[in-house]
Order: structure tokens, then C-alpha cells, then sequence
DNA sequence: TCTGTATGTCAAA
DNA sequence: TTGACCTACAGAC
């Protein structure tokens, strides 16, 4: 499930269950040939930027990017670590529990200079204490005119927003998803912001995407837990009107028109 | 057993 | 804008 809310997510996991330890780090799959390169080393720290990871051994970094396919699993074991089950690309062993990856869309090493200039690219996350990240995020919004639906994909005007969070995160706002960033009012790129670092530390806690408004307090289940993603011809929660859906740059965008003018 | 789908990104056309 | 990448799983036959 990997928009940024995973990854800080799996960062804070890493930490929790290998830093300071010698990790052996393998390649049960046999594609990820850099594994040499840092088994055996001391995780440092685990550090999440937007949708990439970084594991810092000493001044080598694994970059991991999971993509659309990529999952981890962590196991705990007493003596004997289990065998790999399907595609396991990397393996972090350390002496009693095991993380696991499969079908990242980048797993590789690089240094202090990599993780630089992989950091540069990306736009504020609104999952890090920043300086300056909302005027920074308004301002790229602000001096666009392509759509906010487009730009809130957009890895380098905001790390960290994917497919669900930008629906809901819409649908919030009450905006038009086609509304080119610099016909936004101020307010409504600023509340954009201030709502996902509101709802983004919500993912990280529970590991869902909890969107919908007193979700926590309501009888609102799971499966119900949306207001437009993936929701096509369903009722708009708030109207009642068909939820729309158009692909838009390959991804398929939700929202509903009445209530996103 | 086969098909379709997925919370992503990049390069080629 | 399209296809390639890459893995697991649900649902249809």
C-alpha cells in the first residue's frame, strides 16, 4: 500500500527492530546484486522522503522505492530464519527478525551524494517538519498551470500524495480536480496542505488511509472508508450523485462534480 | 488456468 | 501518450 504514509511507516519499523545492528542483507531472488555491498554492515538510520526509503549503513544508503507493486514483510523467528516465499528481491537478517521485500521498482545502493540529489527532486512531504513547506507548496501550485489534480501526483511539487490521498484530499476541499494550480485561491492551496499533514500521520499510525471525517468515532466501516476513490457511479457520500472517474495522465482520477466546483 | 487490477515512475515514440 | 517494469491476488472460466 505504498503512498507515503507506507513508507514513514516501514522507516519507523526499521528502525524500531534493526538500527544499531549488523544486518546481513541478501538476495534470495539473485537481482539484487548490491546486496554485497552492505551485508554485514550496521544500520545506521532509516530514513522516508516522500515515497522512497532510505537505509543508511555507515555512508552507504539502500534507496528503495517500492513503486506500484512493492511490499515488505516482517517476521520474527527464534532460531532459524524461514525460507524466502516467492520473489524476495532483498532480505534484512538480523539475528531474530527479517524484513522482507518484493517487487520494488528500485532497490539499489548509492551514498550520501545519491541520497542528495534523490532528495533535491522532491517537493515538500507532508509527513517531515520541514521549514517552509507550505510556502514552498503553495507557491509551485501557484505558479502552474496544469492541473492540481495532476500536480498533487506530481513527486517534486509534493513527495509523498499518490492516487488515494489525492482524491480524498480533493474531494475535502471541495475543489475541482481540473482547476489549473494557479487559478486556486491561496486559502484552498493552503488548506490542501494543512489537511494532509492532518490526515497523512493518520496513515502512519494505523497503516490505512483514513479519510473520511470522524471515521474513528463514527460506525463508518472499513470498506466504506472513502469518499470518491475507486467509487465510480456509486453515490456521493455528501449529494448523492454519481462519484465520476476519468483517466487523467494514465491514473484514474475520482471526484464528484457537484460537489467539487 | 487465465484475466484483470493495483496506493508508481520512467523512457520511448 | 503509451508501454514497460514487476508481483500477488481476486474473480471468472
Amino acid at each position: 500500500m505504498p503512498e507515503g504514509h507506507t513508507v514513514h511507516r516501514i522507516a519507523k519499523r526499521f528502525e524500531k527492530d534493526f538500527q544499531d545492528k549488523k544486518l546481513q542483507v541478501l538476495s534470495p531472488q539473485g537481482r539484487f546484486t548490491d546486496a554485497a555491498l552492505v551485508t554485514g554492515k550496521k544500520l545506521t538510520s532509516a530514513q522516508a522522503y516522500g515515497k522512497q526509503m532510505f537505509l543508511f549503513f555507515g555512508k552507504s544508503a539502500v534507496r528503495i522505492h517500492l513503486g506500484i507493486y512493492g511490499k515488505w514483510s516482517f517476521q520474527s523467528f527464534e532460531s532459524t530464519p524461514p525460507e524466502p516465499k516467492g520473489q524476495v528481491r532483498a532480505r534484512f537478517l538480523s539475528s531474530n527478525s527479517l524484513a522482507d521485500l518484493r517487487g520494488p521498482t528500485a532497490c539499489e545502493v548509492t551514498d550520501v551524494e545519491g541520497f542528495k540529489e534523490a532528495v533535491s527532486k522532491l517537493g515538500p512531504d507532508p509527513l517531515r517538519k520541514d521549514q517552509d513547506s507550505l510556502e514552498v507548496f503553495s507557491k509551485r501550485i501557484k505558479s502552474s498551470s496544469r492541473s492540481i489534480a495532476e500536480l498533487l501526483m506530481d513527486q517534486s511539487t509534493v513527495a509523498g500524495i499518490g492516487n488515494v490521498y489525492r482524491a480524498e484530499l480533493l474531494f475535502r476541499a471541495r475543489a475541482n480536480p481540473l482547476t489549473p494550480g494557479k487559478k486556486l485561491p491561496t486559502d484552498l492551496i493552503e488548506s490542501i496542505w494543512l489537511d494532509a499533514v492532518k490526515l497523512m500521520p493518520i496513515g502512519v499510525r494505523t497503516g490505512l488511509m483514513l479519510t473520511r471525517e470522524g471515521f474513528m468515532k463514527s460506525n463508518v466501516s472499513l470498506e466504506d472508508r472513502y469518499y470518491v476513490y475507486k467509487r465510480t457511479g456509486e453515490p456521493c457520500r455528501e449529494c448523492g450523485g454519481p462519484v465520476s472517474m476519468k483517466l487523467l495522465a494514465g491514473r484514474k482520477l475520482y471526484w464528484c462534480r457537484k460537489c467539487q466546483k
